[in-house]
DNA sequence: GTCACGATTGAAAGATATTTTCGGTTCGGT
DNA sequence: ACCGAACCGAAAATATCTTTCAATCGTGAC
């Protein structure tokens, strides 16, 4: 039988550019032309057959098949069907679309703009991508967890700051290290019940790896917040939460949307447990808040 | 091969429930139940295959194929398509209005949405208010300056990292501070041609102010990165950047929106600087790029 | 450079879904 | 009651999709 529709037209099918993208590293060659066929032009591909479409690409049927369960669909059917669909969005919808990348000589305006265009796309791809299962698992392991480390190292370090800081404000225990012999030195200290993650954006961060490693094998409930679902990270990880991938350009490093991406993730997280444990949480938001109050000067206004 | 595409998608296509009810009439008794079962749920007949729906209506498949011939498809499986197509757009027209706070018992797909959904709100009104000509002066001091210093306290302390960090990949000098006395020690070696940046949301976080007021009275230029422009710090801001402000509440502080519009903020001047520099920065990205390369595992293709 | 191995790929066989055919059934008219 | 035409569905025929498997390619080890 066919994917039930839920599954192919539910929040979690999203935006099929997105996941092409996010998937496009784990891909071969020629699945990749097929899925850049597919999201180039979803309404022409779902007018075609597989062979169609195998023609097209310059592979084979096998191939368009393997590509469509890449995509999370049972089969090729089922990817037609959501492509279909996908079709209909746009020829509704119409998005405008700044699709240009910055250039070196574009004004400071311009600079603005794709920027934050650029951003608000990381954001929407990150949320139609991430599991909401996984997220909510990871969230009840934070909420119960006797302890947290966070591991990250560079753009990911900071990121794993911000979530330690939020941590803390909720009165939970939270650790965030970015040197990894500290790290591997604590996280042999976690055991069942602890919570241990790991942000790389590549997946394959062997200083962020190792620290998650050692949580792994010694019962910690480990997640995992990667661009690369599939990368080495997420083999000593309980949970995997995917961030979004976009193209990077020149004058913008995936750092940035990858940081971007990743902070959502996070601050999901945060909520999250935040909602779990309302009764300590709330009272703990506040008092940090009063705590904090004395150290702006009275000024403005 | 298929219909065409436009056919299916086409205006024509319009609504499918009317065409079931103008030609229902020219229908036998048994195709009216396969329209009608059509008309009422696309959505899930899409899931169907025609033997499925077949079973459904209690009919045949040739009663199926019949009914999609009649309704101006060449097959069923055209008419499907036609059905998941429908089936999407009704998906989309009803998803407006994302107004509501989170809430402590919102499921977490929504707190996910709503997130993602305030954030990209917030990128759209800091980009909107943003003054290009501050921050066109701002990435002119920085990209001539000597050395750069950067003050902000939690969270605005890891935002004033991502600058830092940014800045050092192509080139440049800057330092992040986040301990007030370093901070004010550093700050009284700076002179004219430097720039010291200050990020607070509040604008009145004194640990910040004070290095900034040090830097300004040695004669750096001074930037600074806040949501309330008319607040303390600016009094010794040369350049003053605004944040965007969104409403805070209980489940979200204003230091998760307030950090999305910092960092967007903080992305215009590392890219505005960027370009200015393009001649030594795009080597020095590369190079760094380049040299954190063996610190991935070779993992995943 | 060469070899060996795993990854990748497409041809073709196999399974499913769709379409067509065709004979049986129903129903109105005589 | 009988006839004929329209209607319907079972099953054959066809198209489409999926799986298997062997050939090929690329890559790293020696």
């Amino acid at each position: 039988m066919t994917q039930d529709v839920k599954e192919i037209f539910g929040s979690p099918g999203g935006s099929l550019a997105a996941k092409v993208r996010t998937l496009a590293p784990s891909m071969t060659r020629s699945m990749q032309r097929v899925a850049e066929a597919v999201a180039n032009d979803p309404a022409g591909c779902a007018a075609l057959t597989v062979t169609g479409l195998a023609e097209l690409t310059g592979t084979s049927e096998a191939t368009v098949v393997r590509t469509a369960r890449l995509l999370g669909y049972p089969g090729y059917r089922d990817l037609r069907l959501a492509l279909a669909g996908l079709a209909a969005q746009q020829q509704s919808g119409r998005a405008p679309a700044i699709t240009t990348d910055i250039a070196v000589d574009d004004p400071i305006a311009d600079v603005v703009a794709k920027l934050a265009y650029e951003e608000q796309q990381t954001l929407a791809d990150t949320a139609a991508g991430l599991d909401t299962v996984q997220l909510g698992s990871a969230v009840t392991a934070l909420a119960a967890a006797r302890r947290t480390d966070v591991y990250g190292i560079g753009a990911s370090g900071l990121v794993a700051q911000d979530l330690t800081q939020k941590l803390l404000r909720i009165g939970l225990i939270a650790h965030a290290h970015s040197d990894p012999h500290l790290a591997v030195t604590n996280a042999v200290q976690l055991r069942s019940g602890d919570v241990a993650i790991a942000i790389t954006h590549s997946g394959s961060t062997g200083d962020v790896i190792e620290p998650l490693r050692a949580a792994f094998e010694h019962g910690a409930t480990t997640v995992a917040i990667t661009g690369r679902p599939d990368s080495p990270v997420t083999q000593y990880a309980d949970l995997v939460l995917t961030t979004s991938t976009s193209r990077e350009t020149e004058l913008r490093p995936a750092a940035m949307s990858s940081r971007t991406s990743q902070l959502l993730v996070v601050d999901c997280l945060f909520v999250g447990v935040a909602q779990r444990t309302y009764e300590t949480a709330a009272p703990a938001l506040a008092a940090s808040y009063e705590a904090l109050a004395h150290r702006h000067r009275s000024g403005s206004r």
